[in-house]
DNA sequence: CCTTTGTTTCAGAATTTTCTGAAAATTGTA
DNA sequence: TACAATTTTCAGAAAATTCTGAAACAAAGG
């Protein structure tokens, strides 16, 4: 009896460390800090408010990684802060809700990089007159602006279904379909 | 008009060179080695063969780095050895058109790091027995569970809009629609 | 006020990642 | 086979990123 309370016990602990080092390592590899992936782990995965050292005990980490970590998480809207009464510790939570995580990761890093990619991106086209086509290289500035043009169109209808994804609206199955139609049409 | 020339000379290069600083920057963002983010946008945006010397001149990196980068970014299959007559260096030429980049990306991150990751989730729920259900710490094995489900679910979704795009045929339209009805339902 | 509890900051340390350069391997040529 | 040109490899160096820990700061209670 004992013995299969002990397991499932250990069953569960286990399934959430090899979840905490599963999303870790998913993070590193699409640019998100290690620590920060484990903590968004952490707190998804337990469903409930934690604490700073909880969290610190639970990672093994320091207070000022934490700290800086939990911070973050909340910028990114992806954690919440919690208070407790008679409690004067703050306690973060995460979004349970997975398609919201999702959107919410979506509309940061389209913020933070997509947009600003696609605003130096048309401001990077050479501006070259029309006479000083031909370069010594043989290269003509037509021919390298038609590249990034062609880029930039392509991020243009990835911005597009962000925004499509991102809006609460119903309009999100017609951009699809928009989309798709496009792709159809490009390749 | 030499004038006129010269500057439309270093207006060409200055774009080359920022986009390939550009592209660099946001490889990094997305977990990509700057280096070949750069690698890659150099030839992306050259239009033409170049061979490892040009390479490693134009971007001030060393043969072992450029030797690696372009062996990686040929294994990624969005650059191509090219081989020209009577001459014994090896060319490489990246792919000029953006979706198939693009198609080539997202297949390669998908074989390499979401379905690894699918994978492995699906092996890290907690088998625990139906009776070992509450944990000491009042967690339940099934919320636990409920949560990783919800997140393979999405995740399995994600791999189905994958397929669709990767797919050749013609049904990424209804593919596309079927996922943003999903969406709506969803949240 | 002063104390206690809790949080943030940030300079330097530790770690991880990326890069270099020279030696080894490979390939084509004579 | 010998040779010259080119590419690859990989141990150690360099650079970039991430983490720590202690001091500064803030907030609440008395």
């Amino acid at each position: 009896m004992s013995e299969a309370l002990q397991q499932g016990d250990v069953s569960i602990r286990a399934s959430r460390e090899r979840f905490v080092a599963l999303w870790g390592q998913m993070g590193s590899n699409w640019g998100i800090p290690r620590t920060m992936a484990e903590v968004h782990a952490l707190l998804f995965i337990r469903g409930k408010p934690m604490n700073t050292d909880e969290v610190m005990d639970a990672l093994d980490i320091s207070r000022g990684n934490a700290s800086m970590t939990l911070r973050n998480l909340v910028d990114w809207g992806i954690v919440q802060r919690v208070h407790r009464r008679g409690d004067r510790k703050e306690y973060f939570e995460a979004e349970q809700d997975v398609w919201k995580l999702f959107r919410t990761i979506l509309r940061e890093r389209k913020r933070r990089e997509i947009d600003p990619l696609i605003h130096q991106l048309r401001e990077c086209r050479a501006g070259g007159s029309a006479e000083a086509d031909v370069e010594k290289d043989g290269e003509s500035a037509a021919a390298h602006n038609a590249r990034l043009e062609e880029l930039l169109s392509f991020l243009a209808l990835v911005d597009l279904m962000c925004q499509e994804i991102l809006q609460p609206g119903e309009g999100s199955a017609d951009a699809m379909e928009l989309a798709a139609r496009f792709m159809e049409r490009e390749t």
